[in-house]
DNA sequence: CCTTGACTTCAAGTTCACTTGAACTTCTAG
DNA sequence: CTAGAAGTTCAAGTGAACTTGAAGTCAAGG
């Protein structure tokens, strides 16, 4: 009934490579069941899952972060329409507030680094608590250092 | 006169590691002077670029990225408040952008991830024009096969 | 039947942004 | 003067997110 998808259809739909699909897959991230030779079928709501999975990177989250977003859908039943509300309620606020940090820093850029002043040595910019960021292990604060 | 600050000095201030200073110095993102014994010495503004590359980073860029960025600063003379003013400004505009990606991706999560509906197929929220991403290679666009 | 293309697994390679370690030198405080 | 903290270089290691390659299987058209 429900129509099942090839890993290159899927690929093509979404615009995420096999390698990456395959890859997704290995990480928990997708799901697909196998013909009788072994090959993937995707089923439809598997578009999804990788829209949401290509959108979450977006938003700079690691592909382990996203996989524990992701396993608060129901495993082992089709999401439902509240299932995915849910999801998407809880990232409307994730996405309000880096709307609002960015617009923090942008305030700030003007005021610490556009003056041309050496501000930059009391100002905090992006504190150490506020790292919603996961790229690496550098920068982890810009602050007056705390000492004198 | 200007008085000029170790690499520790500089990693307290600046909360990155000086392995990271080290680093940023061989990618041409930051410099220093040398001591007669070799050793690093840092002018003030050092602090600046620094906190520059890790607001970019924030932002998503690249290493290469911001070294293109910074080397619009003058190389050989102390920035002056208008070199970084030029720059804060077509920074706020790039922060604005990215801002209204955001509420973009927002607003269509409520409409084609949201609904429950199929409309992932025929909706494209980050289509392939619009890439600032720089995440890796994957994540191209999600949107309709455009061969049908 | 045969070729071609899509698929499979598994291991190894790649890029980015650093960190870590080894081996050594230099600076600073007692 | 000496211990130890801080600095140096250079090579190699790390983790994330994939990609690529090898070697082979499966499916569809002529």
């Amino acid at each position: 009934m429900a129509e099942l998808l090839t890993i290159s259809a899927v690929a093509r739909r979404s615009g995420v490579a096999t390698s990456a699909l395959r890859f997704y897959e290995e990480k928990g991230l997708i799901a697909s069941v196998r013909t009788a030779s072994g090959h993937r079928r995707y089923s439809r709501a598997v578009l999804r899952r990788v829209a949401f999975v290509v959108f979450a990177q977006r938003m700079g989250m690691s592909l382990e972060e996203i996989a524990r977003e992701l396993a608060k859908l129901p495993q082992n039943r089709v999401p439902e329409r509240a299932d995915w509300a849910q999801l998407s309620t809880s990232w409307t606020e994730r996405i309000n507030q880096r709307i609002a940090e960015l617009a923090r820093l942008r305030d700030r850029l003007a005021g610490c680094i556009g003056c041309g002043c050496l501000s930059l040595d009391a100002c905090q910019f992006a504190n150490p608590a506020d790292r919603a960021s996961r790229r690496g292990p550098g920068a982890r604060f810009i602050l007056g250092d705390p000492t004198g």
